[in-house]
DNA sequence: AATAAATGCAACTAAACAGTTGCCTATTTT
DNA sequence: AAAATAGGCAACTGTTTAGTTGCATTTATT
């Protein structure tokens, strides 16, 4: 399963910004993905090694990763192997920009009219 | 670091990037995020309004963004203000940089030598 | 063929988390 | 002063989640 060339198995990219922060928001999963971005491609007994907690743990995480879209992973011989999805991360990426610009623009009305209209247009 | 100017309150501002991404991590609080980004300081019930739940609901989700210093808050009159702290958004980004910036050079180190090293310093 | 290595599957536990409800406090507003 | 508005506090519930352990399966190795 989560086979790479089947079609849409689970749904390998929610397209739900929150499901992609949430696969962030553990540092075990973080450091997986720190490790990933830097090391390239690994197993997952290669990834267990430098993680505090058994191989059970780290799949588990592995699967979160993959199921948000993050990564993905390959059978190769025996192991698995686990790969970044940098698509992915762009997507985090835009999202922040989005908010971003938001921002700037809200403090651009703010200062265009330091008059009392601040609670004009609720 | 942590602080710019301020003291140290709570402690808002955990350099805890995880923490940052958990608390980016549920939908609720991403809208709220949204909100505060594209209307600026709002209240609570002001917040609520938009919201699908109960106030106190809302009012933990803000709490954890006002913890991991995503946003800080100011009582006025009778009412809480809630406002975002744009500092903390630029944090999560950086750190995405810094893994984007990880996964560049892993790919110009794999495309350098495309000779079979690929097991090589296991 | 027998072992070792790398996973996969499933059941289980403890803690964290989202949301609720009820009630009390502090400011306005009339 | 009374009523209304905006919050704060705390207890409680159902679910999710991180992590574990035990055992079965698959793919090298020797």
């Amino acid at each position: 399963m989560t086979g790479s060339g089947s079609p849409a198995l689970a749904d390998a990219g929610s397209n739900d910004p929150a499901a992609l922060f949430a696969a962030l928001g553990d540092s075990t999963r973080l450091q997986l993905v720190s490790r990933l971005s830097h090391d390239g491609p690994l197993s997952i007994t290669a990834l267990t090694v430098d993680a505090s907690m058994s191989r059970q743990a780290v799949t588990k995480h592995l699967q979160v990763l993959e199921t948000t879209g993050l990564a993905v992973s390959r059978r190769e011989g025996r192991e698995r192997i686990f790969a970044l999805r940098p698509e992915r991360l762009a997507a985090v990426h835009r999202y922040l920009d989005r908010i971003d610009r938001h921002w700037d623009e809200a403090i651009a009305r703010l200062r265009a009219h330091v008059e009392p209209v601040e609670e004009g247009e609720r």
